[in-house]
DNA sequence: CGAATGATCGGCT
DNA sequence: GCCGATCATTCGA
């Protein structure tokens, strides 16, 4: 049994959640370690792609027009806490929200490329070997990692976090970052057409909606 | 209180 | 490539 390497690596500060420019945050996380340590397994996978949602004027964003519920509440909060929901009543769909308080702006996690923890995800996956199905898109990642409902609204940057981001010094070079339309937003009006999703170009492990 | 909706996935053809 | 599952959330009556 290896040890595990918690802590080895810096963890993306407050400020950086905090900051106001989301697109430049969506890039900046491709290639940071997305980490979890939930029911005493630890997982963790880098971030190859990844989308923005920006209240208010982003129509394909729960928050639109800064609609705030229940569910949205977190999306308002200062940047640095998870912000999980349930899609089509399976999949929990991680975000990271970011930004100021009172701005709800937040991007989801589409897809990652496993690094630790692989029994914990084929076993959570209920998957028997390693394909691209693990954690190639939202859904099948939260499932890998643990993800859930319950935890929206954990803050990334606290000593005990179960999930949290690393900064493992390798970042993706400007050239090798490709950007696109957003995945099922095609009734988001005008919103369809903006380049907010992000990847790392030539990955096998984007999503299967590869442009 | 009922009904529509969805930032998707896996199985089947 | 297509199709249906599945349920929390949201909104309107």
């Amino acid at each position: 049994m290896a040890l595990r390497l918690k802590q080895t690596y810096p963890r993306l500060s407050q400020s950086f959640y905090s900051g106001d420019d989301i697109l430049f945050q969506s890039r900046c996380l491709l290639g940071m370690h997305l980490c979890t340590f939930i029911a005493g397994r630890f997982t963790s996978g880098a971030i190859v792609e990844a989308e923005a949602y920006q209240a208010p004027d982003d129509k394909a964003c729960h928050a639109y027009g800064n609609r705030l519920t229940k569910r949205t509440e977190v999306m308002f909060r200062a940047g640095g806490v998870a912000y999980i929901y349930l899609c089509y009543g399976v999949h929990h769909m991680f975000n990271v929200v970011t930004g100021p308080a009172g701005k709800a702006q937040a991007i989801l996690i589409r897809a990652v490329q496993p690094e630790e923890g692989l029994n914990h995800m084929l076993q959570r996956r209920k998957m028997s070997k390693v394909n691209s199905r693990l954690t190639s898109g939202p859904g099948v990642l939260g499932q890998a990692l643990g993800m859930h409902t319950q935890y929206s609204g954990a803050e990334l940057t606290a000593p005990q976090t179960k999930i949290w981001i690393e900064d493992r010094g390798f970042p993706v070079e400007e050239s090798k970052i490709q950007s696109g339309p957003r995945v099922g937003v095609a009734s988001a009006g005008h919103c369809a057409t903006w380049n907010w999703r992000f990847w790392i170009s030539d990955n096998p492990w984007v999503s299967r909606w590869r442009a």
